[in-house]
DNA sequence: GAAGCTAATCTAAACGTTTCGAATCTGTCA
DNA sequence: TGACAGATTCGAAACGTTTAGATTAGCTTC
């Protein structure tokens, strides 16, 4: 910038008002410092500019696990509509690790980011406590945690696991496993409680058997899996509280010799791509993403432009069954 | 850092030195200025420091789509390795367009990340240029280009894709679909080279109408494979040239009232976690994802560590073919 | 005891912007 | 003609670091 003023014979505080539009500047002085810029192919440094203003034009985006496709669903539409709006975003997961999350919000902070969009992975009290000190805005998805006072777009996760079990028990099953994620997380706890109601108003008897944590990996799934397989009752449907899970669920069923849906019913949380063209087509609760992925920008915008502390909003979106060929109406075993 | 100088009753310089452990200090003024540091809670500024060093710790990461599950694998290893070498990373989507590309570079230069690691989409000559002017250390994934001079780490697709076809061609298949991704990319080039040069060895004669483009996009190899399963002697098998496509395929067959492997053969590149537990199961070519990664990580922080310009490595890895249930023997059609 | 070293500490100038208040210029009005 | 207002332009001080070079203090060494 010293350089574009120098050959322009101008003050570096012309130029500054020309690049950013900020003061008047005469047209001719304008003129000769566009020319200095393009001749010099001057390019304003972002980081000095940040120093100055204390603004990165940067949001911090932190989610459990970039290998998971409901989350880089949603990360798609987050990058698109805040790109839009003129901001980066930089992208860190916590592979579900409290810890790891704390020192990749610290890593964000340290960069300066404007605000946060948080998928909290446990702990509220740490997170609570790395937030208040942050003082930036964020907004949390999928996920909350009830200590912390911020926007938030999450699901009615409770409501769309209980049509998924009621659809299951209007299929004559009694028997449902469930595969959970972990309950240190609102996801966790929410998708529990719909299994938990879904249940209890068909009149079914609960049993803690029936319910194994499958902390929403597919390694841990496939084991609480099998566990359900070898039951010398085994449930005769499994739901599973996620994609990945699912994945592990039918893993398992596979190596046991069980087939999907003739030998037992599979559903799960989070919609494929794929799912109604390989089988079995499984039956499973579509997200919202985009709306998702929508909302979360719109809040994050909202504050970044508004910074009075207006109360934290809280969005509530629904999820959608999907009903396929996974599912089968209950046929008493064989021996029964 | 000022406040901390001055509760411990010392210079900034000091305070620096002991922070970055630059300079021998006193354990006496250690000991003040770590005090004085907990006191405060003083945390480094580093967009500050950035502006001084000229470093921001900071790789840019641009791929194609972040919902293309090979990438994500891929982006995840890179994270791993740079997180634990003290380096953030800003992940950048270009949807598979030059001028997006462009314009997210952009972005990354402006705020003077360290380094670039590129799966480049298109458009040679306009990338050629925004590198040489960026002067950063680069590394090319995936797909390279031939005017660029970087360090790259590719797969050998064409040796893969030869794999793929020769095992369709020792089932007996004779009329081979062939949907290709974008013909502008390295990778497009070198799987369909891959596909002819196997289709050449055989001794199997070219026919132009069973390749088709689809742009390693779902919707276009849809309408490809459409046009495939149209033809009048339709092809007894089809390789799709990555993941996305695949899907595509599979629902053009379904939607023909086809069934694979039964009524066609169906092979694809990139792996799917789920690939040997839903039907069909499909047979791949998966790619080394974890390496790819992990050479991309330490190519970049080879660069990075040291300056000197050697000259670009090129890394070429090796595909896998993995044989599943997708592919049949090829037998004759009923009428024939 | 002066000179010379070494080690620790400090001073102050960068880095490339933004921005506030001062300075300059042009024209208008009394 | 002189004062004043409005429109531009400029000078210089920040922003929070790093770092080269100056300074100081404490030891040796002769």
């Amino acid at each position: 910038m010293l350089d574009v003023a120098a050959t322009a014979g101008v003050s570096v505080a012309t130029v500054s008002a020309v690049v950013n539009g900020t003061a008047p500047v005469s047209s001719e002085l304008r003129g000769r410092i566009e020319n200095a810029i393009a001749a010099i192919g001057y390019k304003r440094n972002a980081i000095a500019r940040s120093l100055k203003t204390g603004a990165t034009k940067t949001i911090g985006l932190v989610i459990a696990d970039i290998t998971n496709p409901f989350f880089t669903d949603v990360v798609a539409v987050i990058q698109d509509v805040l790109h839009r709006a003129g901001y980066a975003v930089m992208l860190c997961c916590t592979d579900e690790d409290p810890e790891q999350q704390e020192e990749q919000i610290s890593l964000l902070l340290d960069r300066m980011v404007d605000g946060l969009i948080i998928a909290p992975a446990g702990d509220d009290h740490a997170l609570e406590r790395v937030l208040q000190r942050a003082g930036i805005p964020t907004v949390l998805i999928d996920r909350i945690s009830d200590g912390i006072a911020a926007d938030a777009v999450v699901l009615d996760n409770q409501r769309a696991v209980q049509d998924a079990i009621d659809y299951l028990v209007g299929l004559g099953h009694r028997r449902i496993g469930y595969i959970s994620g972990s309950l240190d997380t609102s996801t966790g706890l929410g998708r529990l409680a719909g299994y938990r109601g879904a249940l209890e108003n068909a009149g079914i008897p609960h049993d803690d058997a029936l319910v194994r944590i499958g902390n929403f990996r597919e390694k841990d799934a496939y084991n609480a899996a099998m566990q359900l397989l070898v039951m010398p009752e085994r449930p005769s449907a499994i739901f599973s509280a996620n994609n990945l899970m699912v994945i592990g669920v039918m893993k398992a069923i596979r190596d046991m010799g069980l087939r999907c849906p003739d030998d037992i019913s599979v559903s799960s949380f989070d919609d494929f791509p794929w799912a109604d063209v390989f089988q079995p087509n499984l039956t499973t609760i579509a997200q919202p993403v985009q709306a998702i992925g929508e909302h979360a920008s719109q809040l994050i915008l909202d504050r970044l432009a508004d910074r009075s502390d207006r109360p934290p909003r809280q969005i509530v979106l629904s999820g959608r069954l999907m009903i396929r060929s996974s599912c089968r109406p209950f046929a008493a075993p064989d021996g029964g």
